[in-house]
DNA sequence: GTCTATACGAAGATAGAC
DNA sequence: GTCTATCTTCGTATAGAC
């Protein structure tokens, strides 16, 4: 029923939704098949290396979604704190809230761990790069801005597990709320 | 070849390393038999309900590790920061310096997530419950012993996917270095 | 581009002999 | 308890018609 015509990039949202979710062997051609409303004969021409190729594309088209949406809130002449709270809105509007699974969590179990391992690293370098350009603008010391930018990420993908395994999304949010306080305070006190 | 009498519970502790690494779907039974050097029969003739079985049989085991050698570091009569570094040392072992992907992740995503979702998050709330505790035994005020202790399972779960993605123990271990301070610090200032 | 049909092996599971 | 054999369904993939 999601019949007609859905574009290339709806049908790679899709398909990348589906990974998130089901993880990548969890992600059987009949799931992407339905999730998508092609046929494997359909998936196949859009995607001659089948489920591998399918994989990719997810990675790219999140990776264009977060360069678009999420990293452009940090490339601003506003004030860190504000840019680190719009990027934080943009996490969560990411990640609904915290009960979607993270791409970068989920392909790094199982066979895709070994297919895309390289793709991931550079991806959580480039964040970790980009977030502690951030604290440092605000004045961190620079190894210091290493060292938070690394506990950002980390406070993202824990979140998102911990709020997995207890059905809350509290952890996530929390997380969130604190997000710019991990970069840039001396400690928020709470 | 691993051939001979292993004794149920060293099979188990093979599945659970299967699990681990391979996800709950990744892990086929092929692969558990290969892991386990037990024939399908067999591993049927263990866990009559299959993979299920396996997997159930998997978390009861590393429940019960947990207690006894991780847990247990916590209930002593030593200074919360002796505990707390013990506890940590622990973790180092069982997550194999971070480069073992932690059980409560890989079991949030797909099918696995389902089954054992319930049981997930008791064991999260549980291990959550201990570390207040030992903040709290430290003088921590209650809500914000909760709180540091929901930060420090996000920590060890954050710093184990970003130490896969980046293929570096790194974060992990400097997780689990700062891991006292999550609980007891008024910062550690670094 | 999409459909139907089909191949072929893998996955999960069971039966019965030993 | 383990082995061989078997069964069924599923998963991946391709061929060829429309």
């Amino acid at each position: 029923m999601p019949a007609a015509t859905l574009s290339r990039d709806q049908v790679v949202d899709r398909i990348l939704a589906a990974f998130r979710r089901y993880g990548y062997e969890g992600s059987s051609l009949s799931r992407l098949s339905e999730a998508t409303g092609l046929g494997r004969s359909s998936l196949y021409h859009y995607f001659p290396n089948g489920k591998e190729d399918m994989a990719s594309a997810a990675m790219a088209a999140v990776g264009a979604w977060f360069t678009q949406h999420v990293l452009s809130t940090l490339d601003s002449r506003e004030a860190s704190a504000i840019r680190l709270q719009r990027f934080a809105g943009k996490l969560t509007e990411y990640y609904a809230n915290g009960m979607a699974p993270c791409l970068m969590d989920v392909f790094t179990i199982g066979e895709a761990g070994s297919l895309f391992q390289q793709h991931l690293g550079g991806r959580m370098r480039a964040l970790m790069a980009l977030l502690a350009g951030v604290a440092e603008e605000a004045g961190v010391d620079k190894v210091e801005a290493a060292v938070r930018a690394e506990n950002a990420v980390v406070a993202i993908q824990g979140s998102l597990i911990v709020s997995r395994a207890l059905d809350s999304n509290g952890p996530f949010l929390r997380m969130i709320e604190n997000f710019p306080a991990i970069l840039l305070g001396p400690q928020p006190a709470k």
